[in-house]
DNA sequence: CGATTTCAGGACCAATCGGTCTATATATAA
DNA sequence: TTATATATAGACCGATTGGTCCTGAAATCG
């Protein structure tokens, strides 16, 4: 029932946990209500699932970004245009699932919470790795802390989610991001 | 009824739009049913209240924060200040109502949206300001300029309000801060 | 073919949703 | 005091919530 998971990740992706009601789950997953209780338990399992498969999206997408054997700098550009694109326009106004349930659910929902921690803390790493290894190749900036600078990123780029909810122009978005790398290089 | 609105504030900030039942709100408000009716018409109008009392709220402390007669660099240092205090440990985990607000309902809800977008061109404006009079007065570092900066410190400050909600440690979000803002000024 | 399993459709459930309204109590004003 | 305004508690409303269960059709399998 991989496709169903996908479907019903688009409605919690486009209304939220709690304004997500069954006959909506119903009609995206074209599952009867028996079906969809007998396949994952309940609303908040098939949230659960809903959202792993977000996240996984989510990592592979950066694994291919962010790959070691990449150029790392490049790699750097290369993630942070994912996000431009992903948070201007019609794209910024959808939101990101992972950011809107970090906000509904993190603080009162443990396994939430875990999965958003979990989530932040890979994505640091990997762009830590990508500014370790720019830093060896000396094309960091003087004074430029691989760690200290990947928390910033992931900052920024979150931050990028929460603007982009009013639909900034593309241009705009991408040239900020363009200042922030270039603080960073050398 | 100003009491009431701040109470519901609360609410909402703690629980969000949809979680937030009529028993709750009435709870908090100490008002009954017919009231809170009376005052405020309906549920939905009352959550705009108490946005637009979370809203002025910030834009206070921003306007003592980032006050024209101020050090600019110094309010900088204030103004992220707070936001870490604000995102880290239990205050981090509770989150934010205009955040959550936008991921939300912003997407769905003009009044909402517009009171979004509102904000953030608030926010960058002052701080656009600051770093403004920061250059004037050649504190800033070579080739930032103060409009980007500012787009880059907004988005970094909402994205802590996201982070924040995995309740990180106060000291590695304030060093975080200062990373950031050591790379603007000279 | 017949037997069995699977699943869609939808009736049904108790609980709760946001919202209205009335009866009662309390406070104010004359 | 009496008259009036105000605000309370809570009954009540239809709609909707997440979740269970039953019936009948379709597909699978011997």
């Amino acid at each position: 029932m991989d496709a169903a998971v996908e479907r019903a990740m688009g409605v919690f992706w486009s209304r939220g946990y709690h304004a997500t009601a069954l006959p909506d789950l119903l009609r995206a997953t074209k599952l009867s209500r028996g079906s969809l209780y007998a396949a994952f338990g309940d609303k908040h399992s098939l949230f659960l699932r809903a959202l792993d498969r977000y996240i996984a999206d989510a990592m592979a997408r950066m694994n291919i970004e962010l790959d070691p054997r990449r150029e790392p700098i490049e790699g750097l550009r290369v993630y942070l245009a994912g996000y431009v694109e992903r948070t201007s326009g019609a794209n910024g106004r959808r939101g990101c699932l992972l950011v809107a349930t970090a906000m509904e659910l993190a603080g009162r929902d443990a396994e939430v919470g875990r999965r958003v921690a979990g989530f932040f803390k890979a994505m640091e790493a990997r762009v830590a790795d990508a500014l370790s290894r720019a830093k060896a190749a000396s094309r960091l900036a003087d004074g430029v802390e691989p760690m200290s600078a990947a928390k910033i990123l992931v900052c920024f780029v979150e931050g990028l989610r929460v603007v982009g909810k009013t639909a900034p122009a593309r241009g705009t978005s991408q040239a900020t991001a363009d200042a922030l790398l270039d603080r960073f290089i050398r």
